[in-house]
DNA sequence: TCTGGGGTCCTAGGACCC
DNA sequence: TCTGGGGTCCTAGGACCC
């Protein structure tokens, strides 16, 4: 059977999700924030077509944001993460099998689709996901997942397709990779972009033509991967079931200067609880944590450090209390007074499922009662809101915190102001 | 003054083993 | 003077994605 793969994605997601509880934005430039509200992460067409770029920091588009003439939000990510849920649950509707790509991404499985009409069928999952959400996406229809994403960027950019582009004949195949400069090719980044060009490889169809010996020579098997899925041979299968994460990392930049080790203390703590309660979600452990440390590498003036300490715990866990108690003994390592600190970040690795874990028979944990301890305190987050009961050691200062001076209302979920409790 | 965060995959090279 | 070759594992680094 011929592969089809759909790909849909929401328009300008993050600022789409703010403007479905608030209309009055429809029509007028909207840009999203990134934490601490440190630079632009997304964009509407308005916005964009103000020229305002994708990562500019915010201090250079602030005269427009305090003139009006741009809204501007910090990124809130519970509201962009329900609405997310709720565009993938339309989706569902549409077929058995469905790849959730990224927060704002999907692919659908259309094989077997082929003797429906693909057009009006693309038309039909566009409007029922606007209409039951608010959310307008863009659908490319494609032989492969690589020709998918292509169909989509050039649905969105063309008036004509005005939002979803069905790519099954080979003249129109050959016609969007002549339209499709190599840059804008997924899997091709700023590097090979720039190595191509140099070739003399400047479209999508170019790069087809290449060889396969070349381009692996150059490019890796990944590479090749590329080479196949554009010329039409699917080499990229749908993942319906997400694969369990390797590595599973919280960091953040801090809001304010961070110089003591108690502020430290508490933001490498927090991000510890939030690493383990992640791994609860996938049903793993974690058997290694790394923290690390850093000055702001932007500044001049500061001295700078940058450390990380790595330790192999005795046996896998998840727990909040154990991954704290690693993670501030791994900061106690790395700490040095006299520095200004700007970001850290908890990583943990070797990750196993909770049911295979290796136990150590000198072990003098309590398991058992972790387990059901963290099983209360997940149901308490979910009914109350994230970090509402917390190890004792992630404090209450919260100097380090974020700055979000523009967000947006939890509009779909529950709001937090539910007093904090803390586990000793 | 102010510049995000969280992932994946692949390769090369060194260490080590038989 | 002779001083192989194949395999595995690990790590660091580089590319990419959203």
């Amino acid at each position: 059977m011929t592969t089809l793969f759909a790909l849909c994605d929401c328009n300008n997601f993050y600022a789409s999700c703010e403007r479905v509880f608030n209309p009055a934005l429809n029509g007028k430039p909207v840009v999203i924030l990134s934490n601490n509200d440190g630079c632009v992460i997304a964009r509407s067409n308005e916005a964009k077509e103000q020229g305002i770029q994708m990562g500019e920091p915010y201090f250079k588009i602030r005269n427009l944001v305090e003139n009006k003439l741009v809204d501007a939000f910090s990124s809130n990510y519970v509201l962009y993460g329900d609405m997310s849920d709720r565009v993938m649950q339309t989706l569902s509707q549409f077929t058995p099998n469905l790849e959730v790509y990224s927060i704002d991404e999907c692919f659908l499985d259309l094989s077997g689709f082929s003797s429906t009409n693909l057009l009006n069928y693309a038309w039909e999952i566009k409007q029922t996901v606007h209409q039951w959400t608010g959310i307008p996406v863009s659908l490319g229809v494609a032989p492969t997942k690589a020709l998918a994403k292509l169909a989509n960027k050039l649905a969105k950019k063309s008036s004509k397709a005005n939002g979803v582009l069905v790519l099954t004949n080979p003249f129109h195949i050959r016609k969007a990779l002549e339209a499709t400069k190599i840059d804008n090719v997924w899997g091709i980044g700023r590097q090979y972009a720039t190595f191509l060009k140099k070739r003399n490889v400047h479209t999508a169809y170019d790069f087809t033509q290449l060889s396969e010996n070349w381009v692996r020579q150059h490019m890796t098997v990944v590479g090749v991967r590329l080479l196949k899925e554009l010329r039409g041979e699917s080499c990229l299968d749908l993942e319906d079931v997400a694969p369990a994460k390797k590595g599973i990392c919280t960091s953040r930049s801090f809001g304010a200067r961070v110089n003591t080790f108690e502020d430290l203390q508490e933001a490498t703590a927090s991000y510890a609880a939030r690493c383990a309660r992640k791994l609860r979600q996938q049903k793993s452990c974690a058997k290694v944590i790394t923290v690390f440390v850093n000055t702001n590498q932007f500044s001049e003036r500061d001295s700078q450090y940058h450390a990380s300490k790595t330790i192999c715990m005795p046996v896998a866990t998840s727990s909040d209390m154990e991954l704290t108690q690693y993670a501030i003994i791994a900061l106690k390592a790395i700490y040095r007074d006299g520095y200004l600190y700007k970001k850290s970040g908890v990583y943990v690795t070797d990750i196993v499922p909770e049911n295979q874990i290796q136990y150590d028979l000198l072990d003098k944990v309590n398991r058992d009662k972790h387990s059901k301890l963290m099983g209360v305190i997940d149901n308490l987050s979910d009914r109350f809101g994230r970090s509402k009961v917390r190890v004792a050691t992630q404090g209450f200062k919260n100097t380090w915190q974020l700055k979000s001076d523009f967000k947006s209302p939890f509009y779909t979920t529950k709001l937090n102001d539910i007093p904090t409790v803390y586990l000793r």
